[in-house]
DNA sequence: CGGTATCCGTGACGATACTG
DNA sequence: CAGTATCGTCACGGATACCG
């Protein structure tokens, strides 16, 4: 038992784990989730099901590359559903799941708060770069 | 005044900038602070005011050159001031401005997601993973 | 102490072409 | 339509050394 590191151990103990350790799971999941792509990806969603192309009309800053590996992501961390419709042609529908909904609150607050300080930020960068 | 872009035509009408498309700025703000140097950064800075060196030992996953890199981009948006005090040693302390602290509840949310839901995240992995 | 400067590998990312 | 595959680039980011 002995062999346990310290987030194993503060788990156990209730408390949760901490996301400043390189080592500890959430700090992985901390990097997965806190990325761009993954922010407008679950917004997006944030509407109900959406068609592959769809989602990709919507971001079209996002590269399809991108786009397919995002979602695939969040698929296998169960934030995403992923239902294909065989047909001619194909349709695939993605959706948040119950997970992916309780995320979405925060990475509407983090768009959202991105759109709203800009204004403020963009001063703060004018000062700063100001000349001598 | 027919030179404005479509985000300064929305911004003017009350309406948000739409971090969904490249070339409005609020995407690229949304790119720099949807990053998980910054997440750890402002989460750390939590508490107050934190001297440099308390900050590398307290984000021990982060290297100096991100440390000092991340540090710079949040005190040029305005997120976070810098004081230098003279001495030998020099002594640098960081700390939240007001801009900074209206972001906290978002990157602390972030980060309280990551820890909270880790094992409903690694549940759905395995599961992901799981061979036929 | 609190940086900056430099080197350099890895992998993120976009563009393109192809498939079921 | 919804991808996968492959390639090329370039910036992210770690390691190391040096400076005020």
């Amino acid at each position: 038992m002995s062999t346990r590191t310290a987030a194993q151990r503060r788990a156990e103990a209730g408390s949760a784990y901490d996301a400043y350790l390189a080592e500890c799971p959430a700090r992985q999941l901390l990097d997965r989730i806190a990325d761009k792509w993954v922010s407008l990806a679950v917004n997006a969603l944030a509407d109900g099901p959406q068609r592959y192309s769809d989602l990709h009309r919507r971001l079209a800053s996002v590269s399809q590359k991108m786009l397919t590996q995002t979602l695939r992501h969040l698929e296998r961390d169960g934030l995403v559903s992923r239902t294909v419709t065989p047909a001619v042609p194909v349709r695939v529908d993605y959706e948040l799941t119950a997970l992916g909904r309780s995320l979405l609150p925060v990475m509407c607050a983090i768009k959202g708060w991105a759109e709203e300080h800009m204004d403020e930020v963009h001063a703060a960068r004018t000062a700063y770069d100001a000349p001598s």
